[in-house]
DNA sequence: ACGAAAATACTGACCGCACGGTACACTCGG
DNA sequence: CCGAGTGTACCGTGCGGTCAGTATTTTCGT
């Protein structure tokens, strides 16, 4: 045929496709391997190689299923921010009063959080390593997932059953749900849901209305 | 002399010394330009050549200042570690009952934090980077330095102003505390001052014993 | 059902280069 | 003229990425 044998852009489709090919499965492979030593080790840190050698691939055969280093990391961090924004928006749906629905996003964000460890380390460390488009892109995932925060804090204080905040402590609030991961190892003395429930309390004491001196 | 001319360790003493020397001014200013240019773009990602171009010396010269790239990491973070926990321990050695003193220790860290900025920015990214002794090194001040929290809550608890509270809040008070360098830039909406009332504010409400519901 | 063509997946050698660090000759103030 | 401080040229290496070619699986005409 007159069609060149040997293909110049062999990569099938979009970063995160669903494509039915049996190599997909290498792919979530690969990027498992980068979230792990992203985390451990960091992005700069960390050479493509061992990424390859801990998945298994020569680091040829990498290039196949990646574009790039930073395709790599990007395609860890999306993933993670994604089903995070729309775990936050599930709760956020639910017909509840304000207070409940906070301790349920606490709760949820934690557990969330704590689930993907790894990925929460990366995004802190590692995220200005991506190229501005694709920075942009994540953190404006990142402001619609927090602003779940500010919207049932508006609702809680429209209710009257909680006191209007100063900035400064709404964005203390968000410290405190991601703050565990920092610190948090499985098996540790406290279950993630252990440490929601605690979070979750301290958060309400802090932010009921008229609250005893 | 008999002493080579061409000394293979130039280097005049130990990292933080008040030599007499007139270049001291030199390493100062070194120092403070990988304090930018790595909290700016993160230890890895910051070629040591650039860290000369901001201090206006070429990289010859630059080794003959430091002994190595992570010895200018380990100098800049020492500084800070140190001068942190001076500040703590002042503050602990004060008479004051628990309540004021935690106020004061808050307010104190907070500015504190937010005064050097830079550094707890590259603390948090790049600690890693270190060889293993001196890591623990700075560990160890890290540690000491928020043992004063620890030692305030008992002694609250003691006293009967603060009510006892989980390890997982401990670790968010203090999570509550280094938040703002995340997001704090001077000129902002809020000045150190305030950002830190605020926060020892909701931290008071939420130690209050038996804090109506 | 079969085999050839084509798409998919992988190999391993190679490139260019930026980086950390060194060698060493110089300069210039005291 | 000494030596603290500097400039420049250089070195080795580890890294991200490429590419020509090969193996393996899938497709499909007959």
């Amino acid at each position: 045929m007159s069609v060149a044998p040997h293909r110049s852009r062999p990569h099938p489709g979009l970063p995160l496709d669903a494509l039915t090919h049996r190599g997909y499965e290498t792919r979530q492979r690969i990027v498992a391997a980068a979230t792990e030593l992203f985390a451990e080790r960091g992005y700069h840190a960390t050479p493509i190689s061992d990424v390859g050698d801990r998945a298994g691939v020569q680091r040829g055969a990498l290039y196949y299923h990646i574009k790039s280093k930073e395709d790599l990391l990007f395609a860890v961090l999306v993933q993670h921010a994604q089903a995070m924004l729309q775990g936050v928006q599930e709760v956020l749906a639910q017909p509840l009063e304000a207070e409940e629905k906070l301790r349920r996003l606490v709760t949820y964000m934690v557990l969330s959080l704590l689930e993907r460890q790894q990925e929460m380390t990366i995004y802190e460390r590692d995220r200005r390593a991506l190229t501005a488009g694709r920075l942009s892109e994540l953190q404006d995932i990142h402001e619609r997932t927090w602003q779940a925060l500010d919207q049932i804090l508006q609702e809680g204080v429209a209710a009257g059953t909680m006191r209007p905040i100063d900035p400064v402590v709404r964005k203390g609030l968000a410290g405190l749900i991601v703050n565990p991961h920092h610190w948090y190892r499985p098996g540790g003395p406290r279950t993630p849901s252990e440490i929601a429930e605690h979070l979750a309390d301290f958060i309400r004491g802090g932010l009921a209305p008229a609250s005893a001196k």
